[in-house]
DNA sequence: GCAAGGTTTCC
DNA sequence: GAAACCTTG
C-alpha cells in the first residue's frame, strides 16, 4: 500500500504563496502532492499551436517545479481530460483528500461537480476554497439577497465589506515542509502536449511605482501607465489579496475599483452562466446583426480605416495585449459601427488576449454592446475620432501601431461614422420595440 | 448673429 | 458618450 497523501490541484492559481487551497492542504494530516492537468478539453480548442498562454503556464510550472525540488518534492503534471487524469492519479496514489480553489466558469463548475461526485463515491474528502477573488458568489448581495447587476452599488457594498481579514495572506511558506517527498516526476515538454513555444513577451509582475499615476494616466494608451498584471491575475501568479493590499496601501481607489470589476464579473458569471452565449438583457438577443464577413476580417486585421481602432487591433495581434481604453473603442466599433455580433468580437479576444478571462471578457463585451450589466444605454456610441482627440491627442499611440497614417497612406474608412450611428440606433430601436 | 459653453436628449 | 438643443454675453 502506497503512502497516504493529500492532493492540491492547481488550475488558475499557479503560485506557492498566499494560496487558500494549498494552505489548507498543507495543514491536512497528509503530505501534499501538487497536481496540474493540461486539460485537453481546453487545449484541443486552441487554434494556435504557439498559443502564448500555454507557454506562460508551462514556464510558470517550471518555476514552481524548481522551488518544489528544494523541498524534495515535485509537481505531478498530467495531460488529458480531467476525468482520465484523475482516474490515473487515484490509481497511482492513495489519495485521502483533494484541495482546490473555486473556479466560476460554467465548464469549471461542471468539471468540479463531476469530480466531487467521483471523489465522494471513493470516500475521498474534497475541499474547495475561495481564492481568486476577494468576494465571491453571494457574499456581496443586495438587502433582499439578490445579486447586484449594476457595478456602482455593488462596489459601494464591496468596499464597505472590505476588512483586513479578507486581505490576509495565507502563510503557505511555514508549511511547505509538509509537501510530499518524491523524486522529480516526469515533466512534459510543450511538444508533448502538442504545442510550440511562443516568442511573445510576458509583462513583468510589478506593482511598485505603478499605482501612483494610474488614475490620472490610465486612459491614455500611449502612456505606460497601467500595471499590465492581467495575465498574472488570470493564472494566479499574483494573489488578488496581495494586489488589493497594495491598492489600499497606496490609496489607489480607481485601481482598487478595477479589481472589484473583476470580482463583479466573476460573481455575475456564477449567478448567470447563460451570459456566455446570450445577452444579459434578453431583448438584445433580437438585434438583427449584419455579421458581414469582410467587415469582420478588416476589423480583425486592423484595416477599418479608423486609426485608433486599427492601432488597437494591431497591438492585440502583435503583442496579445490591448490598452483598455482602446478595447472599449474597438468593441463599440465592431458592434455599433459594423453591426457585428458581440460574440464574434468576444471570441476573437478570447483567441488573442494573453490576459483573456471569460467573466471579464464576456462582461466587457456585453457592456460595450449595451446588452450587459450596466445602466449604460444602447445609444452610447463611441465616436472613434473624438476618442482619439481625447485620449491620443498627439497620435503617439496611433503612429506607433499604424505608421502609414502619418504618411497619409492609411486605408479609407470602411464605413461613415454618422451613417453607421444612425443605422445602429435604428436597428437597436427596432429590436427593443418588438 | 454668433461662438462658446452648458444642458438635455437619445430610452 | 455624443449630438442636438439652449443659454449667454
Amino acid at each position: 500500500m502506497s503512502k497516504e497523501i493529500s492532493v492540491c490541484w492547481l488550475r488558475r492559481d499557479l503560485r506557492l504563496e498566499d494560496h487558500a487551497a494549498l494552505y489548507a492542504a498543507l495543514k491536512s494530516p497528509y503530505p501534499v502532492l501538487l497536481l496540474f492537468i493540461f486539460d485537453r478539453n481546453i487545449l484541443d480548442q486552441l487554434s494556435d499551436r504557439e498559443d502564448a498562454r500555454v507557454t506562460f503556464i508551462h514556464q510558470t510550472l517550471q518555476n514552481i517545479q524548481s522551488r518544489l525540488t528544494t523541498y524534495g518534492s515535485s509537481l505531478l503534471i498530467k495531460y488529458g481530460t480531467p476525468e482520465t487524469c484523475w482516474t490515473e492519479v487515484l490509481n497511482s496514489y492513495t489519495v485521502k483528500a483533494v484541495f482546490t480553489n473555486h473556479d466560476y466558469e460554467p465548464y469549471a463548475q461542471e468539471r468540479d461537480a463531476a469530480l466531487a461526485e467521483y471523489l465522494a463515491s471513493e470516500q475521498i474528502e474534497f475541499k474547495t476554497f475561495k481564492d481568486q477573488v476577494i468576494f465571491e458568489k453571494a457574499e456581496v448581495v443586495k438587502a433582499d439577497g439578490k445579486p447586484y447587476t449594476v457595478f456602482t452599488p455593488y462596489f459601494k457594498q464591496w468596499k464597505q465589506k472590505l476588512k483586513d481579514f479578507y486581505l490576509k495572506s495565507y502563510p503557505v511558506d511555514k508549511y511547505l515542509k509538509n509537501l510530499f517527498k518524491t523524486d522529480q516526476l516526469s515533466f512534459p515538454s510543450l511538444k508533448d502536449i502538442g504545442f510550440n513555444g511562443s516568442k511573445q513577451k510576458f509583462p513583468a509582475l510589478q506593482l511598485e511605482n505603478k499605482l501612483d499615476a494610474y488614475e490620472e494616466k490610465r486612459d491614455f494608451p500611449a502612456e505606460d501607465a497601467t500595471t499590465r498584471i492581467g495575465v498574472h491575475l488570470r493564472f494566479g501568479t499574483i494573489s488578488i489579496r496581495r494586489a488589493a493590499r497594495q491598492a489600499l496601501e497606496e490609496n489607489a481607489d480607481k485601481w482598487l475599483s478595477e479589481l472589484a470589476w473583476r470580482d463583479f464579473y466573476m460573481m455575475i458569471l456564477w449567478h448567470f452562466p447563460r451570459i456566455v452565449t446570450t445577452a444579459f438583457k434578453p431583448a438584445y438577443d433580437r438585434i438583427k446583426w449584419r455579421n458581414d464577413e469582410a467587415d469582420f476580417k478588416a476589423w480583425c486585421a486592423g484595416a477599418t480605416g479608423y486609426p485608433l481602432v486599427d492601432a488597437g487591433m494591431r497591438q492585440l495581434n502583435e503583442t496579445g495585449y490591448m490598452h483598455n481604453r482602446v478595447r472599449m473603442v474597438v468593441a463599440s466599433f465592431l458592434t455599433k459601427h459594423l453591426l457585428i455580433d458581440w460574440r464574434w468580437g468576444e471570441a476573437y479576444f478570447a483567441e488573442k488576449l494573453l490576459d483573456y478571462e471569460m467573466a471579464s471578457n464576456v462582461g466587457g463585451w456585453q457592456w460595450s454592446c449595451g446588452c450587459g450589466n450596466d445602466a449604460a444605454p444602447y445609444f452610447r456610441v463611441f465616436n472613434p475620432e473624438l476618442q482619439t482627440k481625447k485620449f491620443d491627442p498627439h497620435y503617439a499611440y496611433i503612429n506607433k501601431w499604424v505608421p502609414e497614417y502619418q504618411q497619409k497612406k492609411h486605408v479609407k474608412p470602411i464605413v461613415d461614422h454618422a451613417f453607421a450611428r444612425e443605422r445602429i440606433l435604428k436597428v437597436f430601436k427596432a429590436a427593443l420595440n418588438e
